[in-house]
Formats: structure tokens, C-alpha cells, sequence
DNA sequence: CTAAGGTCTATAGCAACTATAGGGTCAAGC
DNA sequence: GCTTGACCCTATAGTTGCTATAGACCTTAG
């Protein structure tokens, strides 16, 4: 009655490989799921609830790590939404970060490509210069 | 006459970890210093030079196999410039890239972000059902 | 002469997978 | 009934760019 699913369903579903959902499991992301008689892995819907939360959470750019925290908190009804409201402010502040690093990054360049001016060869690159010096 | 540095100078110096020159040394990255006759590494100005070059080149993103890349281009002086150039645009569109993604996600985040309310529980957290359904 | 700090090799670990080898299972078609 | 192909299994090693550890040897200042 209750539906079931093997891995490549799964994986279908939610865009993953086997591999990797079997590489959740293994590092205890993914609760490990009933066996077939073949030892095939079998996943009820909650398995690919999990699994579709998981996946969502990485698009996002969360870490394993902060996900398995995440999945933590969601699951404790009790426990208040702060720390879930913590964990995405302090990631929204990590991936800030990071856009003004690679904007610094993509400026330098910027510069040193515009000193190129074509056709000539490494003796007097000023991309080559540009990068060994400072 | 000529100065040598150690591998502990050549750190110093570059602001990298001694282990990590040994790494770049592993991988071809660096040329195979000389040795004393107690087998430690000695360094001439050139690896200097060289070191300085990939670590300038780390700073601006590129992985070591670009760097690679670029180093052995810029050894080659007969060789035209484009390919470095060429490199180094190719770079920055990933760079452009990668900063478009993390917007696109900073965006997201702030949006989920901003339906908590504060104070209550996981079971009405608006942050967590963002997470569920895409 | 001793103690602190530098150096050596080799190996294992990190994130987050991916790839490979070498096998077992299952449904469909002949 | 048997083969073919698609799926599944475990276990291990590879990826990138380092970092950490162990256990040993060397150098230098006091």
C-alpha cells in the first residue's frame, strides 16, 4: 500500500547520484533505510522527504555539517526557532563574505586582463608581469 | 655569495605554510631545491620568485592547475601572450560566475531569513518549511 | 652541552563527493 | 530456460588544496 522506493528512484527524484545518497547514509545525513531480501536499500516517503530537505539545504550552499544541524532542529517540534534563524544569519553573513572577495577578486582581474594588449609574446606580457609582482 | 633561504625563510617570506611548499614541490609545482648535506632543502632566489608568483596567483583564485599553466607559459617567452590571456579571462568569467550564483543564493537566504518571527517553536518555524518545500 | 626550535619522511585526515572493481539481482524478450 | 541489460551491493581509492601527526634528525644560542 504505502509506497517505496529504491535508490534510483530516489536519485531521480531528486536529482542526486547513488552514490552520493549512499555517501549521505554512510556519514549518517541519511537515516539508513529497511533492506530487500536482495539487500536492496528500500526508502519510504520520509526517506526522500529528508533527502529532498538535504538537497535543498546544499543548493543553498549549508554545509553537511550545518545541515545535519538543521535536520537536528527541524525535527525537535519543541525547540525554538532561534537557532534555525542563527544558522541561516550566520550563512547569509558567510556567503556575503565571499561575494565581496570574489568582487575584489573579479576587479584585479579585470585590471591586470585589460593590460594585454594582444599578439605579443610572454617576453613582454603584461599579464605575466602583473602576476609576479605584486 | 648568491643568498639561499631555507624552507622556513622561503615560508616566512611568502606567508605559507612550510608543508605546503613541500606540497607544491610533491605535485611539480615547485622545482626540487638542492640539498645540504644534512638533506635540508635550499633555496635560491628564483624558487623565491617562483613561490611568490603561485601564491599570487592562489590569491587570485586560480587553481594549482592553472597556475601550473600559467607558469609554464610564462617560462616560454617566445610563446604568444594569448594564452595567458585567454587563462586569465576564462578565469574571471568563472569568478563572474560563481559571484551571480552567491547572489542569486544571498537573496534566497535573506528571504527565508526574514519570515521568522522570532521567540516560537520549530513546529511553526517559517525557516524550516522554506527548507522543506522548495 | 643541553634545550629549543628547525628540518626530514611518511602517512592519514578534511569536505563533499566521484570513480572503479567485482560481484549479485531482476524483468523482459527470444 | 536463458540471456541481456539495467539496476543494486560493498569496498576501496581518487579528487583539490591543503593540514596534522609521528618519530626522527640537525642546528644554534646560551
Amino acid at each position: 500500500m504505502t509506497q517505496t522506493y529504491r535508490i534510483g528512484d530516489l536519485a531521480r527524484l531528486t536529482d542526486t547520484k547513488v552514490v552520493t545518497i549512499r555517501y549521505y547514509e554512510r556519514i549518517g545525513l541519511m537515516p539508513e533505510p529497511e533492506r530487500s531480501a536482495a539487500n536492496y536499500r528500500v526508502y519510504a516517503k520520509a526517506h526522500l522527504d529528508r533527502l529532498r530537505f538535504v538537497r535543498r539545504c546544499r543548493d543553498l550552499g549549508f554545509s553537511l555539517e550545518q545541515i545535519a544541524d538543521l535536520a537536528a532542529l527541524s525535527t525537535d517540534r519543541q525547540h525554538s526557532c532561534h537557532d534555525v534563524d542563527n544558522l541561516t544569519r550566520l550563512h547569509l553573513a558567510e556567503v556575503e563574505a565571499k561575494i565581496a572577495d570574489l568582487k575584489a577578486l573579479a576587479t584585479e582581474l579585470r585590471r591586470i586582463g585589460a593590460q594585454c594588449e594582444g599578439g605579443t609574446t610572454i617576453s613582454n606580457c603584461r599579464i605575466i608581469e602583473a602576476l609576479d609582482r605584486s
